[in-house]
DNA sequence: TCTGAAACGCACTGCCC
DNA sequence: GGGCAGTGCGTTTCAGA
């Protein structure tokens, strides 16, 4: 719960990058034994600094290559209505992410789809259905320059 | 390298939520023995379908609860231009995502920092130092409602 | 491609420093 | 808080169907 030291966050940068690394192996990098580097792990877990630990798949290889950026604006602004988008949005299946924002744009939405067909059907049959949409702006990329999990510190 | 069939997608749904599960527990929740399900998961990362296995940190916890999306326009957009942004882009820490976009604007980034005293620093000294910077604009995020790593499929 | 069995190594515990 | 030794379990391999 107090602060980490050096070894704590060599951890922490090792399992962003590799969390199947066994505590053998991670011993030996930082000059120690497995079982301090075993308990300091479960410590990390334990107090919330680690949330869980997840394979990353290759878009491409599971028919998800196109990522799409969306910017949503509500055309009413009231809790109940922000509310209903959101709980709204957490069901479909294409968003990555999504952010409510300050500013004049209320929503950045990510969205990973099979190609410019499945968007179209995506915000015609499921993203334009919900309540109260005022604006919406599509964008597409055409290259990730970077799409990383890890936190460099 | 061949289609996947209903048992190997069934283990990346699961290894994208926990990818510490045993085989063994796999093995009886798709009603198989380890062995297969080893098998599988081999030929699935051989095969590309799984990029790497990592640990997913809590923002808050390591200090770096905010999120900032901006957009970059260059000014000028030859070849040579748009390479330095990327190679540039890629040594700066705080960034977690930086798209290369089709339309208007050149770039989409994610960034994460600990507070808005550091977004100034990271913009002031590192962001707006890269050349060719054309237009930069700076949105906050007020609510992160989803962000995954899990595509539904 | 799965089952079952066998071998191996690592995760995990407890004790000592 | 780290080192060391022991145990059990999961990973990994392989023969057979």
């Amino acid at each position: 719960m107090e602060r980490l030291d050096e070894i704590d966050l060599k951890i922490l940068r090792i399992l962003q990058r590799d969390s199947n690394m066994s505590t053998k192996k991670m011993a030996s990098l930082l000059n120690l034994t497995p079982s301090p580097i075993y308990e300091r792990i479960r410590k990390l877990e334990k107090d919330g600094y680690i949330k869980n630990y997840v394979a990353l798949l290759n878009k491409k290889r599971i028919n998800r290559s196109v990522t799409a950026i969306c910017m949503v604006s509500l055309r009413y602004h009231n809790e109940g209505f922000i509310d209903k988008f959101d709980s709204q949005i957490k069901k479909l299946n294409e968003v990555q992410e999504c952010f409510h924002m300050a500013g004049k744009v209320d929503f950045f939405l990510k969205i990973n789809v099979s190609g410019l067909d499945e968007y179209h059907e995506f915000v015609r049959t499921k993203l334009s259905r919900i309540d109260n949409i005022g604006v919406l702006e599509s964008y597409f990329v055409l290259k990730e320059i970077m799409d990383t999990t890890e936190f460099h510190f």
